[in-house]
DNA sequence: AGTAGGATAATCT
DNA sequence: GATTATCCTACTG
């Protein structure tokens, strides 16, 4: 089947589609082992674009196959590829995979010790694919932009086990399980339930008198 | 192995 | 002015 069919269909559909997927850029291919599914307005409190099309969210309202490049935590950058049908917003948010390709340049970008953790986590995989916010409203299918999105050659074989569970790190519907990843992968980053931070600075939360 | 805190800026209320 | 779809380091057991 189309890659660009299965975006177009429900979100958690698409994600489920992508895993195995390669994901390319900046002299660096990786194999997606873990996606987010986000999906558009009312249905998903967990959505960026929840509450209606702003100029961040305008993308996620556009047709599928888009990247979505989002800046969170003031430093980190997460690729995302816009699904569903167009007017309908909805994403997959890429979590993690394997460097399957170019790895020098992956580690050129990302210090780290072990190659396993050159794309384990979102923030990480844009780091090492070298994407930023620049990519955002570029197309990933068509080959025109500098992020590009591949269905595996041959088919994936039927059999490899996909598993889902809560998204991470996520304040709203805790118990939506829109995050799926491929069974026994290493490269899949680790579960964390959303902690909210305690306010910082000054205690005059409610003034006393 | 697991947790705690800090860094740091766009976005929306 | 609060919130955040994160990551890294340092500390504890």
């Amino acid at each position: 089947m189309d890659l660009l069919a299965a975006l177009t269909g429900p979100v958690d559909a698409a994600a489920r589609a992508l895993l195995g997927c390669r994901v390319a850029a900046g002299g660096v291919v990786i194999r997606l082992t873990e996606v987010e599914a986000y999906s558009g307005v009312g249905l998903d409190a967990a959505s960026h674009a929840h509450r209606g099309r702003t100029p961040r969210t305008e993308v996620m309202f556009g047709p599928p196959g888009y990247a979505y490049v989002y800046f969170t935590y003031g430093m980190h950058w997460c690729l995302n590829v816009v699904c569903g049908p167009e007017g309908q917003a909805g994403a997959v948010l890429l979590r993690a995979g394997e460097v399957v390709d170019g790895v020098e340049a992956a580690r050129e970008r990302r210090r780290v010790r072990d190659d396993r953790d050159l794309a384990r986590g979102p923030a990480r995989l844009a780091q090492a694919l070298g994407v930023d916010g620049r990519a955002t409203g570029t197309s990933m299918v068509d080959g025109s932009g500098p992020v590009s999105l591949e269905s595996p050659d041959p088919a994936p074989p039927p059999g490899v086990a996909v598993r889902c569970g809560p998204r991470v790190g996520v304040a709203a519907e805790p118990d939506r399980e829109w995050r799926f990843w491929l069974a026994g992968e290493p490269t899949v980053s680790a579960y964390r339930r959303h902690v909210p931070r305690p306010r910082r600075g000054g205690d005059n939360q409610s003034p006393v008198r």
